[in-house]
DNA sequence: CTGAAAGCGCTAACAA
DNA sequence: TTGTTAGCGCTTTCAG
């Protein structure tokens, strides 16, 4: 069952047959109406393999994320692919695992399929990657990477915004001794978010002890294992922002085993706002970075560069701001009470 | 750069580059290696698009999932991915969204790109679906739906198995008065989870109240709400099972606020075993269906069914055994402790 | 073992 | 407005 096909049955010519489906406005209303018969009819649906290697379009996006089984994905995959199907293109989703052999892999996959754009989503560089795909100048657009490259957009995250939100919460709450639990400090988007840390505890004159920012790794045991760092510290911190929510909730499991309740004894921040975190209890303050913004940024940035003929030679920036969010896992200084 | 350039630099025909590429025994060793090391050098890749069309196998599998965003399903994404991907295919991701319209346009990108099997996730039968699917021969398989059909395989749950386990062991801590949550009943898998937790108590002599066996909905919100009724009866339960572990965190979140100590005053068991639930306060003991073992089923049945050059006529049938975790959210029943 | 050539299903010039 | 036709990049007979 092909065009050919239809077009017998219509009576006409499998170009007539063609311009009905693709609604080229040149086919007569009554013709048209004969050739969408017979489509419906026999159920007809034209071979996307076919279309692609005549047009040279492959209306697929490619999108490259860590992995999806990150709390932080799921929500992301879902959104583009809402806004893929609505400009008719598909996705081809990939793993890294932070596999360099995946990679490579992905790579290949996107190529092979011919996607007519790639988004990477795996908040970190990964230039290996790169290099097959920019090659053939196929558009990509990171999110919070490196310094702006040509001919590949980038999404840059505003991490002040809301970590300044947070620190200046916490001192509203009368926290002193506040620490900052980081990513894997490879990654510049953990550095980021701890430098906005450092950047936004300055600007109110609060100065961060080194002492009290520990590096974790982005997973709930990370989270737990500087945890203890910090609860052996002669002056403990009676507050905490983590580099991700994920980190937070193993600080918060750990509270828990150690008979420390939070918020009382401890207030606890993460960053990034997962679904989850609203499920935990107590449901976790944390810092938003909008999902459904941000992959509307990032397919915007690729529609916009795929549209284009001319390649887009120094790439584009767009900036996505983050933004605090109250739950109820901070409260007030239990030092400082109000006795 | 296509098959005929890579053919004209390594002074071949174009067949013997596709036989090189295709490891097709027949081709000289040193002519081999003289395209390989042109086909690398130019980093050349063959259109999939240009493979599906001549050979009529386009080498993507479906899978259709109610939404990736539910924390049931990322691991299935991942997983089946992953096996695909080993078996040299892509795989094409739809979500329903429990939208019967985009049921159907899951089913038309599924045509459109000539998937040769499609998995269904959806924990939902979808009549609808099938129509268009089956019509056209393509192999199906469902996990837990409706009655077997020809042509179409099934994955079956032994939700018995698990169950069974989880409802002795609370039996095991004296608790009498054993509650369930159920799912919106119009779900076959909710309605054979309930069955399955009737027969379990019955089957050692506890006969299941019908007031304590309350319908949710399988999120959070409808868990609590049940769990509110619950509440409200003369003799509450001490102990509750629910119908899946978004359930259950309904449960925990309205005992923390209604400063009801899981497990000191209550036990709770949930069903999935999704990711999330080993990082709740308490970690919630649950009963699992491998996710794992899901896909590698499901996988294998498509795989199965797309070998064959003779339709499966009658499908095939697999059974998925489920099992008990045990982790932190139960407890002796407190009106029978160690006094 | 290798090459020539047909053709997969469709779109897009070009002709009528 | 509609039809004819070439050809997208590849695989696969069929000859040689």
């Amino acid at each position: 069952m092909n065009i050919r096909e239809i077009a017998k049955r219509a009576r006409v010519s499998s170009a007539t047959v063609s311009r009905t489906i693709n609604r080229h406005p040149s086919v007569q209303p009554q013709l048209a109406k004969r050739v969408w018969r017979i489509v419906e009819e026999l159920g007809y649906f034209p071979s996307t393999q076919a279309r692609a290697l005549v047009s040279g379009r492959s209306r697929i996006f490619g999108l490259i994320v860590s992995e999806i089984t990150n709390p932080f994905f799921p929500e992301i995959v879902h959104v583009f692919e809402e806004t893929a199907v609505k400009h008719n293109y598909e996705i081809l989703v990939t793993s890294t695992v932070h596999d360099p052999e995946r990679m490579k892999t992905s790579a290949r996959r996107m190529l092979e399929h011919r996607v007519e754009g790639v988004a990477v989503m795996t908040f970190g560089m990964e230039e290996s990657l790169l290099d097959d795909l920019k090659l053939r100048n196929v558009p990509l657009v990171f999110v919070d990477v490196g310094p702006p490259r040509a001919r590949v957009s980038n999404i840059r995250i505003d991490y002040l915004h809301g970590i300044r939100q947070a620190v200046q919460h916490l001192a509203a709450l009368r926290h002193e001794k506040i620490a900052f639990i980081t990513g894997p400090l490879t990654l510049k988007s953990a550095l980021a978010r701890k430098d906005a840390f450092v950047r936004s505890m300055n600007e109110i004159g609060m100065a961060a002890d080194p002492e009290l920012i520990v590096e974790g790794d982005h997973t709930p045991e990370g989270g737990e294992e500087a945890f203890s760092k910090l609860l052996s510290l002669r002056l403990r911190p009676s507050a905490i922002l983590c580099s991700n929510d994920m980190t937070a909730i193993g600080v918060m499991r750990k509270c828990y085993s150690d008979k420390i309740v939070v918020p009382r004894d401890l207030s606890v921040i993460g960053f990034d706002n997962i679904h989850l975190s609203q499920y935990i209890l107590p449901p976790l303050t944390t810092i938003e970075m909008a999902q459904t913004e941000l992959v509307r940024l990032v397919f915007q940035a690729l529609w916009h560069d795929v549209q284009r003929e001319i390649p887009n030679l120094k790439g584009t920036e767009y900036v996505l701001k983050t933004s605090f969010v109250l739950r109820d896992s901070t409260a007030m200084n239990p030092g400082k009470g109000r006795s």
